[in-house]
DNA sequence: CGACTAGTTGAGGCCAGTCAATGTTGGTGG
DNA sequence: CCACCAACATTGACTGGCCTCAACTAGTCG
C-alpha cells in the first residue's frame, strides 16, 4: 500500500538489482522493518526442505529481507532480465512461462505457496522465463550470490538447495512423460491430480479449490488447447469425477482420476506392468 | 581390458556403493593406475564449466578416481537405485529414460561426451530413471557426497555445479516447449538442430555425423511414433534438406532446417511473427 | 447498456497414430 | 561363401483424437 520505498534504501538498492521492469507497479517492503523472518515464517520447511537447525534458520533469515507484492498479472521477472536472485512464494500463485524464439509462448510451470521460483536463471545468469503473478501474490526474495556463500557454511542448506534444482528436474522430467506420452484426457485428470496433492500438502483441502489459471493456460502447460480442456473437464463431470464451477473444482472420484492419470495411487500393486 | 580388479580395493568399494546391478557386465577401473586426471583429461571445460583454476583442476581430480565401461546397452543406473555419485561420459553416449507408473516408459535425455548425467538422483537420493549406454561409453565417477565437501571449499566449482543443474533445468523447458507446441516436422528439425549444435561444440562435424539412436528411441524423445520418424527423414530427404542412409545422417540445408525448428538461426530477425 | 473477457459446445478437417506388408542391415553358423 | 535370422527401417492405407473455426452464453466493468 505505502508505496513510497524511496526511504527504504536497501529495498530500493536491491530493487534495482532486481532489474523490475520500470512498468511494473510491484511494491518492495524491507523485511527489517517486518518481524517475519523465516523462523516465524508459516512457509518453514515448505520452501527449504527440512533438517535446517534454529540457529541455521536464523542465519537464513539473515538473507531473506525483501519482500515483494504482486498484483495479479505483474511480472516478478522477464525473459532476458538478469538473474540475481531465488524467490519464494509466500503467499498466491505465479506461472512461468517460456518463449519459442518464434515467438510462441508456454507455460512451464504453476507455482504455489512455498515453492521456489527463478532457479532457471542460475545456468546462463539471465532468467530466460517470464514469472507473471497468477492472483495477489508475496515473494521473499533470496539474493543468489549470498545464498551461495552462506550454503558454503551450512552444508544442510546446501544439500537442500541442490535438492531444490533436483527436484525441479525430476518435475521436470514427469512432465516430459505427460506431455510426450499421454493422452488428453490423461494429462487433465494428471493436472488436477498433481493440483490436489499440492494442496493437501499445504493443508487445505484436497478435494475442493478454486483454479488460479484460465483454460487456455492449463491448456498451454498440457499442450493442448483451451476448447479440449473445457471439453474434458465437461466430460469428467458427466462421467461423476469431479465437479466444475467456473475456476472452482469438486473432485468427486479421485480414485477414478488417479487411476486416468496413470498415478494409480496406492491400490493394488500389479506387478505384471513391466 | 584388465579384468581382475579385485586388487583395486578402492574400485571395489566403491563399486558396491554404486548399487551396478549384478547382470551389469560393466568394467570398473580405478584412476589411480592410470595417468587419466581431469588436467590430462580431453573434456576439461566440458563436463564442468569453464574458469577452474588448475589448483582448482587438482583437487577436482582426487576425487575423480573411478572409471566406469559400459558396452553398448549395458546400464549405468537404474531408477529406484541409489543415488551416490555424479557421472561425467568421458567417451560414447547414454540415453536417459523416464518411466510412467503403468509401465510406459520414455526417452527424457540423451547425453553425449562431456555431459554429465545423474542430476535426477540428488532430490530423492534415489535415481528415478535409467541411463543406459548406446554405443561402448566410459564414464568418470564423481562421488557426490566428496562433490559437496570439495564445493564448499572452492566457490567456483560450487557455482560451477548450480550452473550444471540449473541447464538441466534449462533443457528440459526446451523439451517441454518441443512437446507442447511443435508439430512432428519441428520436433524432427530441431532434434537434428540440436545434435549438429553439440557436435559442432564438440569438434566434430555438424553437417555429417551418425545417430546412436534408433527411430523408435528418437521418437520416444519427441512424443512421436517411429513410423513417423522415419517418414520425416524421407520427407526431409525428398526436400533436399538432409541425407540418411540408415543411420548415417548429413545435414544439406542447415538453414532450412533451423527455420523449420523455430530457431531461426542468425538470420533476418522477422518481427512480424507473433 | 454495450464492450470485453472467459468459457461452452458443435461441425468438420487434418496430423499423427495404428496396423500391416515389405525391405534392409548386420551378425552367426553351416 | 551364402543362408538364415532378428532387429531395424520404410512405406502404404486407414483411423481417430485433437485442432480449427465458429456461434453462443455468462459474468464483469465502465
Amino acid at each position: 500500500m505505502d508505496t513510497h520505498s524511496n526511504e527504504h534504501s536497501a529495498a530500493a538498492a536491491t530493487t534495482s538489482r532486481l532489474s523490475l521492469s520500470g512498468s511494473s507497479n510491484s511494491v518492495v517492503i524491507s523485511l527489517r522493518d517486518l518481524k517475519s523472518h523465516c523462523n516465524l515464517c508459516g512457509m518453514r520447511g515448505l520452501c527449504l526442505p527440512v533438517g535446517l537447525s534454529p540457529a541455521d534458520l536464523q542465519k537464513i533469515s539473515t538473507l531473506v529481507d525483501i519482500l515483494i507484492k504482486l498484483k495479479k498479472g505483474e511480472t516478478l521477472y522477464r525473459s532476458g532480465t538478469p538473474f540475481t536472485a531465488l524467490y519464494a512464494v509466500r503467499l498466491g500463485s505465479l506461472k512461468t512461462t517460456v518463449l519459442a524464439e518464434d515467438g510462441r509462448e508456454q507455460v512451464a510451470g504453476y507455482y504455489m505457496l512455498g515453492e521456489l521460483v527463478g532457479l532457471d536463471g542460475i545456468g546462463s545468469g539471465t532468467h530466460n522465463c517470464h514469472a507473471i503473478a497468477l492472483e495477489d501474490t508475496e515473494i521473499c526474495v533470496m539474493p543468489f550470490d549470498q545464498l551461495e556463500i552462506l550454503a558454503r557454511e551450512l552444508p544442510t542448506l546446501q544439500h537442500n538447495l541442490h535438492q531444490v534444482l533436483a527436484n525441479e528436474i525430476t518435475r521436470d522430467h514427469s512432465v516430459m512423460l505427460l506431455l510426450g506420452s499421454m493422452r488428453a484426457e490423461e494429462r487433465v485428470a494428471a493436472f488436477l491430480v498433481n493440483l490436489s496433492d499440492r494442496y493437501c500438502r499445504r493443508g487445505y483441502s484436497s478435494t475442493e479449490f478454486v483454479l488460479r489459471m484460465t483454460r487456455e493456460e492449463i491448456g498451454s502447460y498440457l499442450g493442448l488447447k483451451l476448447e479440449t480442456i473445457s471439453r474434458l473437464f465437461s466430460r469428467f463431470q458427466e462421467e461423476k469425477l469431479i465437479l466444475v464451477q467456473g475456476r472452482a473444482i469438486k473432485i468427486v472420484d479421485t480414485e477414478a482420476l488417479r487411476h486416468l492419470s496413470g498415478q494409480n495411487g496406492n491400490t493394488l500393486p500389479k506387478a505384471e506392468t513391466a
